[in-house]
This record gives structure tokens, sequence and C-alpha cells, in this order.
DNA sequence: GCCGTTTTCGGCCCGACTGTTTTCAGTCG
């Protein structure tokens, strides 16, 4: 973990310790803000000097203080202290959907529960019942809001696990006698949340490479080690499993790794049928025995006759049929996007001011970028029209000083819940984009919600529909809404859909975004960054929209910019 | 807690929803 990272986290306990004990609100929010400053500062903190820690936003004499005190030491004794009060299972109970720290520390005091599972049993055996401000709803509520953080926390957000093994890949790959190394299973595949982490290596000799990475600093417990495989757990609770196999079955090891289950059953069938047999050892004939071809997925997928298949799309859904036709899509790539069409600065609830975004994106080599902050209708980031032409008129500056980059003022508005939005038509004339995403309201029952979405399809000056489901993963589920109907308006008015990148949301989902592009409609792969080390979010959008089997056509900001101003000017 | 400053303390993220209550506290975006 980042050492930004590593205090952010500690000053959010802090946070949420205070909370719990009823602490000041405000001081709590400084916490609370300090640690997301921290998080999405650019510069690695332990390379910074005192002045540089108290420069950073929201970060005063107190708080750096305490950074310094964990540069310095590896702790913060308040937070050691607060630690000591609280079990850490009340803290883990206000991350349940609904129950907060005043709700988790009367469920500690009265009930002596300290942990989830607690809370369950506490609730199932009826000990909530006549406990002031505790009635049937609540429980309901509170029964489904576990079972939303348990289907959740057993996996890692994309994010985290694509972190983690590009840092394990890198490290082994510099070991001598590594021949070949890469990350395998639902992660190669993109999916928005990882199990368990698959890194496969290939070596003559096992041995070296399995106690390397047995003394990884982000090894917090080896749970097993043998001669071909040995699985740890970091601090974060992420399990890895590493295989090492010869060089000479490369091939065949990673793409039974790399799954998914489901594809590899059918192309083991299709192995049967033609006399074959297909192991993680190599493709080989059924009746002798022999090894017919094992080094490179290549020769794998060749020797059934079919072209090698990216691992975003093999989830048996139509890939190996396409295969067989010659008709799979050739997917989106990272390099092909030209710029980011929803990002925020720290005129609403972003991190970094303007100009720092903007240098961010220009160091991306963008060609376009979109500044897209929030609307007045959310009235905590007290948005006005005079803050929003101000910053218009910065843009205007901006725009061209870095190279050719253009910078476009946009906004991201608020579907109110007839699916209105916040300004009149005079006023979003004057954005170059309008993102437009559902943040209230989000138990609409389904035909209401629908319509709200329509009708902000139907806003000609609408070019976006932002994260169109709303979830958030572990948090809230996706909003119940007609999608196909969504998708029908999206294509009938020319507003592209958004799959945001922000790896606790990746919305739309590849199912969404397969069946949306039936419809013709076009999409918006953003990273919804709100500090600059957030721009990188763009791949993981990159990984879902591969994952939804998308081309470059399909996505408008892969276009010229020309192409895009088009698209943006249509009314 | 931090910030800005009318330089030493007051303002800071407002409003709505939910479930409980019978006037409100907690949670959320």
């Amino acid at each position: 973990m980042r050492v930004n990272d590593e205090v952010a986290a500690l000053l959010q306990e802090y946070a949420d310790l205070l909370a719990i004990t009823g602490g000041d609100a405000y001081r709590v929010r400084g916490y609370e803000k300090a640690a997301r400053a921290v998080a999405g500062h650019s510069t690695d903190l332990a390379r910074l000097d005192p002045d540089g820690i108290r420069a950073i936003p929201n970060v005063g004499t107190a708080i750096a203080a305490k950074i310094e005190e964990y540069l310095a030491g590896g702790s913060i004794p308040q937070v050691e202290r607060l630690r000591a009060k609280i079990p850490a299972g009340v803290r883990e109970l206000t991350r349940v959907p609904g129950l907060g720290p005043k709700t988790a520390m009367v469920l500690y005091e009265e009930l002596d529960v300290a942990s989830v599972d607690a809370l369950e049993e506490a609730i199932r055996a009826g000990r909530l019942r006549g406990l002031r401000g505790f009635g049937p709803k609540t429980e309901e509520n509170l029964l489904g809001g576990i079972s939303l953080l348990r289907e959740a926390r057993e996996r890692v957000s994309l994010g985290e696990a694509l972190e983690t093994a590009e840092r394990v890949v890198a490290e082994l790959s510099a070991i001598e006698g590594c021949r070949r190394c890469s990350y395998a299973g639902s992660l190669r595949r993109m999916k928005d949340t990882i199990g368990d982490i698959d890194v496969l290596a290939a070596s003559r000799q096992s041995a070296p490479i399995m106690e390397a990475f047995r003394r990884l600093p982000l090894v917090d417990q080896v749970i097993a080690s043998g001669e071909t495989k040995t699985s740890v757990r970091t601090p974060s609770g992420a399990r890895i499993d590493l295989r090492v196999v010869p060089p000479e079955t490369w091939g065949a090891a990673l793409q039974y790794f790399t799954g998914s289950k489901a594809h590899n059953i059918r192309l083991r069938e299709i192995a049967v049928h033609r006399g074959l047999k297909l192991s993680e050892y190599g493709l080989f004939d059924a009746g002798t025995g022999e090894k017919l071809v094992s080094e490179t997925e290549d020769d794998v997928y060749h020797r059934f006759g079919l072209p090698w298949i990216p691992p975003q799309l093999r989830e048996d859904a139509g890939e190996i049929e396409a295969a067989q036709r010659g008709a799979l899509p050739i997917l989106v790539t990272g390099d092909e996007i030209r710029g980011d069409l929803h990002t925020h600065t720290d005129l609403t609830d972003g991190l970094a001011p303007l100009d720092e975004m903007v240098a961010a994106a220009a160091n991306r080599g963008y060609a376009y970028y979109a500044v897209t902050d929030h609307a007045p209708d959310l009235y905590m980031h007290r948005m006005s029209d005079e803050k929003m032409l101000d910053q218009r008129e910065r843009i205007r500056e901006l725009d061209g000083a870095y190279n050719d980059m253009r910078v476009l003022h946009g906004t991201e508005l608020n579907i109110g819940p007839g699916g209105e939005v916040d300004w009149p038509a005079e006023f979003l004339a004057g954005f170059d984009v309008c993102v437009a995403s559902v943040h209230s309201h989000f138990t609409q029952p389904r035909a209401e919600m629908t319509r709200r979405f329509v009708r902000a399809c139907e806003n000609p000056h609408v070019k976006i529909l932002g994260h169109p489901t709303t979830r958030i993963i572990g948090r809230r589920p996706p909003v119940d809404v007609d999608l196909e109907e969504v998708f029908r308006a999206c294509a009938r008015t020319g507003t592209a859909l958004e799959i945001d990148g922000a790896p606790d949301r990746l919305d739309l989902m590849a199912d969404h975004i397969r069946l949306a592009r039936q419809f013709g409609v076009v999409f918006a792969v953003d990273s919804d960054a709100h500090a600059a080390p957030h721009l990188d979010f763009m791949r993981y959008g990159v990984g879902t929209a591969q994952r939804g089997g998308l081309g470059a056509d399909d996505v408008i900001n892969t276009w010229p910019w020309e192409r895009l101003a088009g698209f943006l000017q249509r009314r």
C-alpha cells in the first residue's frame, strides 16, 4: 500500500472512532477531509518535508503532527488509544448501509453487539425489540444491508486487485530464472470484483520464486506454500495465489487459470469431440497421450482452429461461437482513449484545483478533457451560476494552454425525481458537455424511475447519462429501472451511456453494455476522477468496456475532436 | 479538526428521506 493510502486509512479510522464515541461532528469531518486529501495527493508523503505536508489542503498543525509521527514510527498514538476503547467490530458495524456511528454505539452499549455477525444474531433472536428507535422495518433494512455488505466483502475491488497484482508481477519478474510472469483469473478478465488474485510464473525452478513471493512486504500471512503453489493474504485481507509452472507449459497454464470456468468447460467439450484433451498442462491427443501444444495461449487456441480470444470475453457468453465464425470484436484499448468527459475539481467535491487536474490530463496526452463539476440541485456542494461561469472563464484561458488539448467546460447535472435537471435550457446551452446522473430518490417505483431516466435523455442538452444504474459496490444496489426502455431512449435521442471507471462503481456493467450495444447506443468511458491520481480509473472503465465487447467506434471519447464536437453540438 | 481572517474565533455540507415517534434523530448524497 502506498504510504499516502496507509495514512489516509488511519485518519479515516480516527474519524470513524471519533464519530462512534460521540466526538464533535466538525472535528470528525476535519479528519475525513484530511484523509481524502492525503489519499488524493499526487506526491508521496515520504518525499515531503514538514512544510510540504502542512501544505496539503485540510491538513493543519494537528494532523500534520500525526502524519509525521506515523512516518517516523509507523503508528499514531491517539489512534491506538481510541482503538483500545472501541472493538474493531463496532467500527465494522458502520459499514452496514443505513447503520451509522450513533446506532453502532447504541448496539454496542445496550446489547454488547460488536460485530456484523453478532448484529445479525441479535436481530434474529429478537433482541432489538423494545430498544428505543428500533422497529420491524429497521430490522428488515439492517438484514438487507448485512447481506449486501457480505456479497462485497468476500471480494476485492478491481482497483485494489490490479494494483496489488501488478506490484507482485513486477517483483517476481525481476527474479533470475523467472521467464514469464502474469496475473490470471478473474482479474485478467477484468471482472468488477475479484475473489482471489491469481498470479502465474514460468521458471525451471520454483523454489527461489516461491521464496521471494513469501518475503514480499505486502504479504501479511502465508496460508500455504509448496513446490507448485503458494497462497498468502495481504493486510487488507485479499488472498493471492501464486503458481509456478515450467516454461513449456506456460500457455496452457495461463489459459487454464484465466478461466472463466464456463469458458474452459466449453473448450474442453470441443476438445473431447475432436479426440483431444485440454488441461493446465497442455493440449493432448486423447488416444496416444501425446502433447500437441502448451507453450503459448496462441498455440492452444490455434490448435482448435480458433483465433486467440481476449481474456475479457472469456465468459462463455457467445465468444467461442463468434471466434468460430471469425466474428470476434476488435476491442477498444486504453491507447485509443483520447480524452475524459467526466471529472471533478475542488469547486465541488473534488480534491484538486482546476489547473492541477488539467495539467494531469495533459500529461496523459489527452486531446480533450472535460471538467464536469456538480450542479446546484445537489445542495451540499453550494454551486451557483456565478461560480460556474467563473470556472468557465478560467477554462477558456486553459483551453489550448497545454499542447493542443481542448479543455471543455461541462457539468454533472442532477436528474431530479421527475427527470428534470438543474438549469433551464438557456444556461445549459453554455456548456460544452452535460453529463446527467441520478444522485437521490433511489427507491422510486420502476415505472417512475424509468420515466425519469427517459425524460433526462430527452433533454437535448444532456449528452451523457452518468453512472446509469447508480450502484455502489457493496453499499448500494442498482436502481430498479427498465434498462431496455432507457437504452431505446438513448439510441433515439443520441445520448451516450457512461461506463464510469471508478472502481467502486464500474457502472454500466458488462452485461448491460452488451445489451445496450444491440440498441445502437454509443458509450463514454470516463474516470469520474475527484483527484489527479483518479484519472487512472480510466483503465477500469476500459476493461469493463472490453468485457462488454465494445470497439473503439462505440466509444465517443476515442473519436477525433472534430467528430466528438459534432456529436456534442447536435441537438 | 481546518480555514480565513473583520488576526483569534466563528463558520464549516444543506436538505430530504426513513422509521420512528407524536416532534425527532440518524443517515445519506
